[in-house]
DNA sequence: AGCACGCCGACT
DNA sequence: GTCGGCGTGCTC
């Protein structure tokens, strides 16, 4: 017999193998393979100039360079290899936002000590032996060593649980009671049982979580909108999706919006199958960052709750996805790699024949039109509680309100805050609007203080006893005089803010316990859980919050929400901004009568008529994005068009209007697909840190080769070296 | 991204 | 002479 036939994708000691790095290179580069060869999706270690770096072999080499001056790969890592699938993902996400293929593979080697062999650390087991004399201390140790099962534990775990210093155990070892070896750091999570039994579902929530088990079950891609108003148990039915995805023996993603949330769902994970899930987000430990990494990578983890980006984790065999809040703009990644998180894992599901759930009281517009259009399964939820849980809704015409300057508290609304407060109920006070006043206004000169480095305002946090810039975080202390004439004392405080508003309402509610929920007031999110837990038992009368009231906390004694200003969000000319608006105040005002008191939410704005408050107050959802839909459809707006835009900066203003309209006037690549450039125009924020920005927006139909012809018609011109250029395909906003 | 190379002005 | 500013270009 002669020796077996090359396997595809494995490469023999010197064969010539392309490597992508994650350096900015403009793709992949020939190297030779290394003694013992490698084979595709190996990650490995590469020189780069004087410089050893990251990559992964991405195929055959492709030629063109000098054989002779090729470089063998140093040395193959101890890693599980990159999946096909997952380069697959790579290559489509790197397309579709124009990104460079490096970058977006940095986005999924984002683990520390990928390099390094698997690191041990040092457990102990039971031993044969004995200890001539057994004493107290002795005792507790083994005991808690015996009640520790099976499972690995180290020196400072089990001191620490026998409530001895190290040093008895270090006895124990001696005395060969206690045996010490080496572990790999890097172990399993705990299994998830999806058998345990779970809370009761209602018929309805029964149904709906039968036609998610199906699907899970079909092995096959599909996304799922799941709507349902708060309360209502969408994360119960989606669970059992997850439940079915772990029958299945697949691995499950639940990606949620925020940090804050992830402790109270890891709880609910706990509950439902018996211990805690990966997590994965920026507030987790280098050390567990790679013990997730390397076992979703070898199948030890079958269940990942984390941020947009454990989208980019290197999963054996993902079955399910679960996008919660699916409507959140904070899944549109704004900085670095610009991708919307629940367009990749639609994406990224479709490649691994997943399942997707785009869960949501207050569905962002393109997935409603999705699933309308039937590209989308549909599930609605009915309340739990009936239709007892959407709370009884009015609008305060402020024009008709008697309302002192400063103040922003209306007459109506105090009265109907005194009167919850009498029955020992909540009231909520909600303004999207962080600080004491967003204006320091001069009266002697009429200036406002601006930040030096942005285009912005800054606003003044009296908490902080600082001005602080929402753009870059610049902050400087409340000056005395003013910064432009120098007139002393007067500058004065305009609008509200969450601040101001808790110092109106200590006023206007003399003894009322006040809470204040401000995403900037607590340096913890362990600390805001807690005020958050306080509030729940009742330890306050009033709250007064920005949008992190909005999301998912049950309060269940309150019963009246407030809207300060519901107006807020319609400013400006923001197509979004309607939608936002009203998947803010419908979340919003869900918060009042969760539990079994009926509730009401109370909307002050100048403009009672204005279409989107009517959808608002009227609840008539299916209405309100119909006439959205159809609106865009009209304009050939997103989702029925297609946008990008083109932002431009650099330090010099003029250096980037010119670089822009050059771009825009050389527009024929775009106008081959039928598209249009629109600017340049100063970006939404005109200056960020010191850089002047500059935006382009480019429209087209659908179903043309948008991406494409975008990046032929940015290559014509090359950015001087300190301008930068970045594609933001679907922006979040399109002024 | 790093890092070298190289071309110019300023200084021991 | 040579030190060091940072613009340009390369890395298999």
């Amino acid at each position: 017999m002669r020796d077996a036939l090359p396997q595809p994708g494995h490469y023999e000691e010197g064969a010539r193998i392309a490597v992508l790095t994650t350096q900015p290179l403009p793709g992949p580069l020939d190297y030779r393979a290394p003694e013992g060869g490698c084979w595709d999706g190996a990650f490995v270690e590469v020189p780069l100039g004087p410089r050893r770096v990251l990559g992964v072999v991405w195929g055959p080499g492709e030629g063109g360079f000098d054989a002779a001056r090729l470089r063998p790969v140093n040395r193959v890592l101890d890693a599980a290899p990159m999946r096909a699938e997952m380069r697959e993902f790579i290559l489509k996400a790197a397309d579709y936002t124009l990104t460079p293929l490096p970058a977006m593979l940095r986005l999924a080697t984002r683990a520390p000590g990928l390099g390094g062999a698997p690191t041990m650390r040092r457990v102990l087991r039971r031993g044969d032996g004995a200890p001539d004399r057994m004493t107290d201390a002795r005792t507790r140790v083994m005991e808690a060593l015996d009640e520790w099962g099976g499972a690995a534990v180290t020196l400072k775990e089990l001191s620490d649980a026998a409530g001895v210093t190290s040093s008895v155990v270090k006895g124990l070892v001696k005395a060969g009671a206690i045996l010490e070896e080496d572990s790999p750091r890097d172990t399993p999570y705990p299994w998830l049982d999806p058998d345990l039994p779970s809370v009761e579902l209602t018929p309805d929530q029964e149904a709906g979580a039968t036609m998610l088990r199906e699907a899970v079950g079909s092995g096959r891609y599909g996304t799922t909108m799941l709507r349902g108003v708060t309360g209502s148990g969408k994360t119960e039915v989606y669970m059992e999706a997850v439940a079915e995805c772990l029958r299945q023996g697949r691995q499950a993603l639940v990606l949620l919006p925020e940090i804050a949330l992830t402790s109270e769902f890891l709880t609910r994970v706990q509950d439902r199958f018996g211990a805690r899930p990966a997590e994965w987000h920026s507030g987790v430990t280098m050390t567990e960052r790679r013990r997730c990494w390397r076992m979703v990578g070898e199948g030890g983890a079958s269940l990942v709750v984390g941020a947009r980006s454990a989208l980019f984790l290197p999963y054996r065999d993902l079955g399910l996805i679960v996008v919660d809040e699916e409507h959140d703009t904070s899944y549109k990644q704004e900085d670095g790699v610009l991708y919307n998180a629940r367009d990749m894992a639609v994406l990224r599901a479709s490649l691994c024949s997943a399942q997707v759930v785009l869960a949501s009281a207050t569905p962002s517009l393109e997935t409603w039109v999705n699933a309308e259009a039937g590209k989308y399964r549909r599930l609605d939820l009915a309340s739990r509680f009936g239709t007892a849980v959407m709370p009884e809704l009015h609008a305060l015409d402020m024009r008709t309100e008697d309302l002192p300057g400063s103040h922003w508290i209306s007459p109506t609304l105090a009265d109907a805050v005194r009167a919850r407060m009498e029955k020992g109920e909540q009231a909520l006070l909600f303004l999207n609007r962080r600080g004491y006043a967003p204006v320091t206004l001069c009266r002697a000169c009429g200036q406002q203080i601006g930040c030096d480095h942005c285009d912005a305002r800054m606003v003044e946090h009296r908490f902080l006893k600082r001005l602080i810039c929402h753009q870059c975080g610049e902050s400087k202390p409340i000056p005395e005089a003013c910064p432009s004439c120098g007139a002393e004392g007067r500058l004065a405080p305009v609008g509200p803010g969450v601040e101001r508003l808790a110092e109106e309402a200590a006023e206007a509610f003399p003894g009322a316990r006040i809470s204040l929920l401000s995403s900037d007031l607590f340096g913890s999110s362990r600390a805001l859980k807690a005020e958050i837990e306080g509030i729940a038992a009742g330890q306050a009368d009033i709250i007064i919050g920005t949008q992190i009231v909005a999301k998912g906390h049950n309060f269940p004694l309150l019963t009246l929400v407030g809207v300060i200003d519901a107006d807020l969000g319609l400013q400006g000319s923001d197509l979004r901004a309607a939608e936002r608006t009203f998947q803010l105040m419908r979340q919003v005002a869900g918060r009042a009568g969760r539990a079994e008191k009926p509730g009401q939410a109370l909307l002050q704005t100048f403009q009672p008529e204005h279409a989107v408050i009517r959808a608002i107050l009227s609840g008539d959802e299916e209405g309100f994005w119909r006439a959205e839909a159809d609106e865009r459809r009209a304009a050939g707006m997103p989702p029925f068009g297609r946008m990008a835009g083109i932002v431009l900066s650099s330090t010099e203003v003029g250096e980037v209007f010119d670089f822009a309209s050059e771009l825009a006037r050389r527009d024929a690549p775009l106008r081959r697909i039928g598209a249009q450039v629109f600017g340049p125009a100063p970006a939404p924020i005109a200056r960020i840190r010191g850089r002047h920005r500059v935006r382009l927006l480019v429209k087209a139909d659908k179903g043309t080769p948008f991406q494409a012809a975008l990046a032929d018609w940015i290559s014509q011109l090359k950015p001087p070296t300190n301008l930068r250029l970045a594609v933001d395909i679907d922006p979040q906003s399109f002024l």
